[in-house]
DNA sequence: ATACAAGATGACGTTACGTCAGTTTCAATC
DNA sequence: GATTGAAACTGACGTAACGTCATCTTGTAT
């Protein structure tokens, strides 16, 4: 049993977290004094570990309550989502840094600059995003949004996913290698057989899949990861090859 | 002289965030009626959009009150302090989405989790490199440990490391069917043809990791994800009958 | 004159604590 | 046992940018 300065100096955590942690319920002390000042113990100090850890992921302070009081949590999926979650704002960082970089260009130009010319500035940005933004609404109809539903997700964790996403990933690091070379072929093979593994010998549904892919546009829109076309035209050189060599056998 | 609900409806702003704005100084109405109602004129529609354009760029209202009512404001250091905030964020979501691949990674292995395993790999997570390396060098040499650095680092998304983790888990799917079953054969030719890639034929290596992976103890320390026993020894297994049916072609 | 929409003000809630202020307890020393 | 300084306690207010009531007043059409 330690007293709650010796918890901040061991973990760093302010004394006034550790209350405030006590008040929501999220880390009670084992126990406490005659006077009332709080005492912890070894599975305290643990359990402020994975709050920390938790905390680290992006988690507020309530569902990490939930997480550690219900005993059938579901990781996986709290964890796709959390996922999902913080690509969306890695996302809009990424369209702010770009924004102010294309601002920046601008002002580039007259190094100094007042209020009036910023707020032309600022108004013409304004415009070029509303154009943007129209342009992506007309971009998808909702036909094209049910059939790219049905498409597994990069973020599912589940083997089969990845292994699909790792095989293209490994095409694209060896294709400078060329069509022909000993360990494109064997991933092209794999694809094969898990193509049929998978999907059986439905050919239609083959062909509609490889086609949304090839819109980059598209695939992205609906959190696809983007496969370039050169790859894909690799992978189409390189099974050409191969089912050549198959039939030659 | 328009309405406040006027406003709304041309910007989208809400009622009571221009009533905050005016309550802050931010944006004040042009006049009011008689009985107190907020009028807002032209100026005022055009301050506004200037005010949701900074928004998006990242600051603060505090900030942007600063801006609009300073004539001399520096705009160019201003976006760069911006732009260099941004980025700063970014990197931590960045960092935080790597963490929880790694985690999922290591989740893929057995779909279903619960508290108690969660703390473990919690503890796994917390432990520093630093530790790592130490026991990394007690237990391989130099050369082993460039090859080392080949292998999966879990927290990465690169397919070489997601094939990794996808081939192993496929195992652990399909553990049920048996080592011979040609689904599982596959797979263990795949995962062979992997680490003559990744290692070439430098066995000795190869048998050293693998006595490392059945210790989950000495696992954990390198900062292995987590294989579970009875993965490795049907995987084991299934090695045995397919260089036996290799050696036999 | 009446009714109803629109507007005003004021207050509380949100997150995860930081930062006082005022009071009490602990542990060591005299 | 008394004193004393450090440590701990509770309680309250502040933060950013509003959302969401509740209650009261104004504007306008009939």
């Amino acid at each position: 049993m330690i007293s709650i300065k010796e918890v901040t100096k061991q973990t760093g955590i302010t004394v006034r977290t550790l209350r405030y942690y006590d008040q929501i319920g999220l880390l009670h002390p084992a126990g406490k004094t005659e006077g009332g000042h709080r005492l912890y113990g070894k599975k305290e100090l643990a359990k402020l570990q994975e709050i920390q850890f938790l905390k680290t992921l992006g988690f507020s302070l309530q569902e990490i309550k939930n997480m550690l009081f219900d005993h059938q949590w579901d990781w996986v999926s709290c964890l796709q989502n959390q996922l999902t979650y913080i690509q969306k704002e890695k996302d809009k960082l990424e369209e702010i840094e770009s924004t102010i970089k294309g601002l920046m260009n601008s002002l580039t130009m007259d190094g100094d600059i007042n209020l009036i010319d910023m707020q032309k500035l600022i108004e013409l940005y304004k415009r070029n995003m509303d154009q943007r933004m129209e342009f992506r609404n007309q971009l998808f109809n909702e036909d094209e949004k049910e059939l790219l539903d049905l498409l597994p997700n990069v973020n599912s964790g589940d083997p089969d996913t990845l292994e699909w996403v790792s095989l293209l990933g490994q095409l694209k690091q060896h294709m400078s290698k060329g069509a022909q070379a000993p360990e494109v072929q064997r991933i092209i093979r794999r694809i094969h057989e898990k193509q049929k593994e998978t999907f059986g010998d439905n050919d239609a549904f083959l062909k509609k899949l490889w086609e949304v892919r090839k819109s980059p546009e598209k695939s992205q829109k609906v959190g696809f990861y983007p496969i370039e076309s050169d790859v894909l035209e690799f992978m189409e050189i390189a099974s050409e090859i191969f089912l050549n060599r198959k039939q030659h056998d």
